[in-house]
DNA sequence: AATTCAATACGGGTTTTCCCTTAATTTTTG
DNA sequence: CAAAAATTAAGGGAAAACCCGTATTGAATT
């Protein structure tokens, strides 16, 4: 069962994929790697081969469709398959599109080594979602960079321990609407609770700071 | 009822004391400010004068009582009046002594501003305490350097969003258990909820950590 | 030998967070 | 100007955190 993976690379540069089909076949997990270089053929493989994953590029020479399209067009056929994205240069308006409008499991950038490779698969089979750390750093930032002014009083509040009704009287706004932004700060950092979130959000404030600020410390160990 | 406010400056060096009377009366909150040079005489003039607040030094010249006794003493007699000790050398050890056994209302640095001193009395007549910032540094670091190896782990945790259940999982423990880390955490670092515990735990983690730590983050602001 | 402290664990109760949904208003941006 | 975000707000319910105890064990310290 667990060397019984069969992968579909669907992506129009055919030597890239062939590269990325001969690493792949290396693996002893894996079974068969198949290439399509354009959505028909992507749907045709998919109806004659049962594949467990779907390695999809974002870009494609065609303006008549995209990863996107083809990506929502396969989970709209085929829900159980494993959708992992590739992509040269990440954006993080493209992340949000693709998990979701299009529900794909991993987020992985070109240049990454095999190792990761198989990483990822491991985790999208097992159910999780893959996001690789120079693609999640690029999105953090960009994601840091526009917390809103809003946010960013309720993220301090929290780091000295107010509490969220008391965040709320100290803005003078609804508890309700502290919880909102809590929870959109949650999606935007890609955490789940407020521990996580705070950890993230003080190791960013620290490195985005500015060198002229002063450290408070007497003294270093 | 504001400017009625009386302190006793329980102090064996006299210059100090005068100093300290001195500015003081600067403030025309305060009432009336008495000085008292040794054990016997804090007793006589506290039971001549109603007093709202003792500055207590820690240090004493005679090794027949100490600052704590006398902070016991005073509590003892006088259980409403705000005891506010002045240290030159801030200890953990001192810090818990004070807090638990004597409990009083501040400790304070005798290095420490006026202005900073004023708003540490505001605080404790509205029935806060009060420890100021130098201290509670040196106070932090060295609670810091005793964190018990299974509160690390516990922290370490806590930050990569782990819930107590899945904390108690995976250090194979009881969650009961977990959470009494978690609650004698609160204690060391003197915070009142996990976020507050999870933003001071980062700080200092970076500030303590050792320089060939590389930095992670591709770009800087 | 006695004391202290870290680590373990349980019970019971209150408070807070977190999740799901919907929705109006304002601000920003293309 | 229209579309997209940001900010505001609410209700209901499940999950988690938090607070108050008590208690046992083993290891370190005095």
């Amino acid at each position: 069962m667990d060397n019984q993976i069969n992968i579909l690379i669907v992506e129009d540069h055919l030597s890239y994929a062939q590269g990325m089909q001969f690493l792949l076949q290396q693996n002893p997990k894996i079974n068969e790697v198949n290439i399509a270089i354009d959505r028909n053929e992507a749907l045709a493989k998919l109806e004659k081969n049962a594949v467990q994953i779907v390695l999809l590029d974002l870009q494609f020479d065609t303006t008549e469709y995209d990863g996107f399209t083809i990506a929502k067009k396969i989970k709209q056929l085929y829900p159980e398959i494993k959708i992992m994205v590739l992509t040269q240069h990440a954006r993080k308006g493209h992340h949000r599109r693709l998990f979701d409008e299009c529900a794909v499991n991993a987020y992985l950038d070109k240049k990454l080594g095999i190792e990761e490779t198989y990483l990822a698969i491991d985790e999208v089979l097992k159910g999780n979602t893959y996001i690789d750390k120079s693609i999640q750093q690029i999105l953090d930032i960009e994601e840091f960079m526009k917390i809103s002014s809003r946010e960013r009083e309720v993220l301090e509040e929290l780091c000295e321990g107010q509490i969220q009704k008391q965040i709320a009287d100290t803005l003078s706004i609804s508890p309700k609407t502290v919880e909102v932004h809590v929870r959109n700060l949650f999606k935007k950092f890609r955490v789940k609770n407020s521990t996580e979130l705070i950890a993230r959000y003080i190791v960013y404030r620290n490195a985005n700071r500015d060198t002229n600020t002063e450290m408070r410390l007497p003294f270093k160990k």
